[in-house]
DNA sequence: CGAATTGTTGAGCATACTCAAGGAGCGTGG
DNA sequence: CCACGCTCCTTGAGTATGCTCAACAATTCG
């Protein structure tokens, strides 16, 4: 079974002929280096591309040569399925690792979504889920202190991980760089490892190697203010109490009128 | 003609017939007051809204108890479209301003999708354009200094209302205060007023009664780093090198018919 | 006209940035 | 096996952007 059908499954209802079907689809599987483009801006694709090991993710390059990271893809996720009708890709698509991505034709995918609605149905179902990941971000990004936001991106993170099994409530293997997260949160890399370090000191994250460990999962989840509805996972998640709105300050938000 | 039809002919290729019956299942048009939810965090809306008149917000409301602001919703626009698939609504959607809001009911949607393939296709691309501004926000808000943020927001909602007849190239009326600006783009409500003052001291942008005026769009497009492409829109713009004359045509990815 | 909301300004402070230098880890080649 | 070079991480110092608090002015609306 493909991280594809892992990731799809996660979320909605496939048969297991769906997923036979899906996984078969797959062709032309090959390996990229670190730092390679898949997809690149302006480019009119054919086919979609498809994550099945390995870390990529959808950049901007601004005019002042900063790179912005909106979004981290993960095996089992779709490059660029939305290019389909867009027709032109506003933005690139790089590998971080090396990552082994395989292609999605076109006309097969038109082919499968007539003829399997459940399929069509997840694939929409993963593209909406992109866009409530992206409006999380722009939550975090937007509104929260460094250390709150670093916190988030790793509890979501991790749990995007165990989906696809490569994680688990006490650790995962993240090979990002701190300047990757930097261009992801908005900050500088040299504030991301200040606040990583005050994680760490708090006994919220720790490191052994190259594995990043969850001492403390809940205090973590907590502290990033981590709730994982927008990830519209089916099985209820496993390790987070619903967020005790312990609001500090009930201020109300949009009065009554 | 309703703002939607005016607004997915701007993206997509709708027929006269295709235009009329969607504009008919347009039902129970009503009034709502500014500050009012339109639907809320948690729902499990059955229809779909649609925005006919006035301007609405995607907001979540942060343990904190400030209120992020992750989307406009202008004349035209949908408000829930996702919620078929994901079922729960993770944010909420209220007013701004007064507005007019009709349903699209669901079963009617399910039905015009399999019968006009063109249709199915403009609401996916108002989908897909609904993510690509998410990427473009997440990117103006996290890597911008505020007064190239306030530009670029201020570009897109001009550009954006002329696509519904609301703006042109020398002004728009932009009823939305400080605070609500500073909500979306995550700094603070005095903080956008001296970023305003700021544009204005330098000629970008002016206020008359309440009319922003662009006294000079261009130079305004520029200081904010404006690059329209990732609304999508048909009408070429500025930065777009031309399609080639016969250039193959994105297939479908709903079934053609 | 009065109440409420929104906009404006100042002062002091906090968060995060830049620049710069040094250290740790790792792969490569002599 | 060690030295080298590269990338990434770490730390310090000074600075800037943006925040909070607070007061007041202007505008809107009932």
């Amino acid at each position: 079974m493909t991280p594809v059908s892992l990731k799809l499954r996660s979320g909605s209802d496939l048969t297991a002929g769906d997923i036979a079907l899906l996984d078969g689809l797959l062709v032309n599987p090959r390996q990229l280096n670190a730092r390679e483009d898949i997809v690149s801006d302006g480019d009119r694709p054919g086919d979609v591309r498809v994550i099945l090991d390995g870390i990529a993710c959808r950049y901007k390059v601004m005019p002042s040569g900063r790179r912005a990271i909106t979004a981290f893809l993960l095996p089992g996720d779709f490059c660029d399925l939305h290019v389909c009708i867009l027709g032109r890709m506003d933005h690139s698509i790089g590998t971080l690792t090396p990552c082994t991505v395989a292609d999605f034709p076109q006309a097969m995918l038109d082919d499968v979504m007539q003829i399997r609605p459940r399929i069509a149905r997840a694939l929409w179902w993963a593209t909406l889920v992109d866009e409530a990941i992206l409006r999380e971000w722009l939550v975090n990004v937007g509104q929260r202190p460094s250390d709150q936001k670093l916190a988030h991106l790793l509890c979501e993170l991790r749990l995007r991980l165990e989906v696809v099994g490569l994680a688990t409530s006490r650790s995962m293997k993240l090979p990002l760089t701190q300047e990757e997260l930097g261009d992801t949160l908005g900050i500088s890399s040299v504030h991301v490892n200040r606040v990583f370090q005050q994680l760490k000191h708090a006994g919220l994250v720790a490191m052994q190697g190259r594995e990043t460990l969850f001492p403390n999962l809940p205090r973590l989840e907590k502290f990033g203010e981590f709730n994982p509805d927008y990830l519209h996972l089916k099985v209820e998640s496993v390790s987070v109490p619903p967020l005790s709105a312990g609001a500090r300050q009930p201020s109300p938000v949009l009065p009554s009128g």
